[in-house]
Parts: C-alpha cells; structure tokens; sequence
DNA sequence: GCGACGATTTCG
DNA sequence: GAAATCGTCGCT
C-alpha cells in the first residue's frame, strides 16, 4: 500500500488528518473505521505536540518515514496511537480518537468488557485496548504490512461535507485551532472534553 | 537527580 | 470534580 499523501508536508497535517477518516486500521483480529481523528504538527509549529521543543528519545518516532506507527504511554495508565505524517525529519502525527469497530467485533467486546458496541474504540485509548496493541507497535511502518497493524483506504468513501471539525481535546495549549476533524453525527465519535488543569499538591 | 505534569478514562 | 499511576522532560 502506497499513501504518499501521507509524507505531505507537516503544515498540511491537518489536511492529511481529515483525509485519513474513514480509513481502516486491522489488527490483532479486529478492524476498525476511523471516525475521529486530531492532527498534530512539528517542531515550533504546535504547543501541543510532543515534537514542539524538538527531537527526544519519546517522540523519535514522529520525526521518522510517514505510515509508521507511534504509540505512547499516557498518566500511567493509557496508550494512545498516532499515524506519523509529514515529509522525513519534519514531526507531524494524526491522532486516532475513534473509530468503529467492523470486523472483530467480538473480540473487541471481549478486550473492553461490557460497553455498549459504539463504545469499544470510543477514544483514543480505548481505541487501542480494541485493537490489542501496545507500546510494542511503536515505530511500527503502518503501510507495508511488516508490522502488527495495518492501514487500509475506506471500505465506503467518506463524504466530505460529513466532516466536522473543532478543537482538539485535553490540550493546554493551542486551545484556538480546529485541529480535531470527525465524521459528522457518527456515534463512536468521542464527547468534547476541554483541559482541566489538575490541581496542585 | 528530582519533581511536576500529561494528546485519558472512569467513577462519584 | 477528582483520582489512578508512571514515564518523560525540563530544570529548581
């Protein structure tokens, strides 16, 4: 599979981002069409990345070949998956908040426990406890098969006046820019949260 | 070396 | 609204 849309510049991230809704990711037996999705940009471009203050050993991966995977720790607790974008040495990534779950189902129910079936990959966590991967998917290549998950063009395309757009959620910073991009009045689509700051000890 | 904090989720 | 829980990163 070839996407050289993909390794389109990192000022056009946000254009890749909306592109990649309705994509497919498959593995570990479950596949699911992405409904929701943030994109995120490099170094001095975006307060929000974590390639912003540059390079580190962390977010490495971004500045790598587009279509590889970078997966990432989160409050102890979470993993989240990015589809790394941008031209190689840039740092640009597309978040995955959501998607729908179209094959697997029910190992995806299994994975997640219990949750009404629009909720199994509703956020970007629980998007990657459906799929089954883990920080060993990180720095994965999403696109040439040689890795545990695998990104495919839309079963159906997307309508591109479906697509909705609006700010990204739990960011401090860049609160300003509709960088977050779903696919409009789909349920798996995760609820808008703004950042809380937490409180001081 | 130390400490604040996070691209979250879930519960109260 | 707040806790859980720990790796990462910047610097008191």
């Amino acid at each position: 599979m070839e996407l050289p849309w993909l390794s389109a510049p990192a000022a056009d991230v946000p254009a890749t981002a909306r592109t990649l809704l309705g994509y497919t990711l498959a593995a570990e037996g479950v596949r699911i069409r992405i409904t929701e999705v943030e994109a995120y940009a490099g170094t001095g471009e975006d307060p929000a990345s974590h390639a912003h203050r540059g390079p580190t050993p962390r977010s490495a991966v971004m500045f790598g070949p587009a279509g590889h995977a970078y997966t990432y720790f989160i409050f102890g607790v979470h993993w989240c998956l990015n589809i790394v974008c941008g031209r190689e040495g840039e740092a640009a990534a597309v978040l995955v908040r959501a998607g729908a779950v179209v094959e697997g189902v029910e190992l995806a129910r299994a994975r997640r426990g219990g949750v009404r079936d629009r909720d199994l990959a509703r956020g970007p966590a629980n998007l990657v406890v459906a799929l089954g991967i883990g920080p060993s998917a990180n720095g994965t290549s999403l696109i040439d098969g040689s890795g545990p998950i695998v990104l495919a063009p839309p079963p159906s395309p997307v309508d591109p006046a479906s697509i909705e757009a609006g700010p990204r959620v739990g960011v401090a910073a860049a609160h300003d820019v509709p960088w977050r991009f779903w696919i409009g009045g789909d349920p798996t689509v995760s609820a808008y949260r703004r950042h809380v700051p937490r409180r001081r000890t």
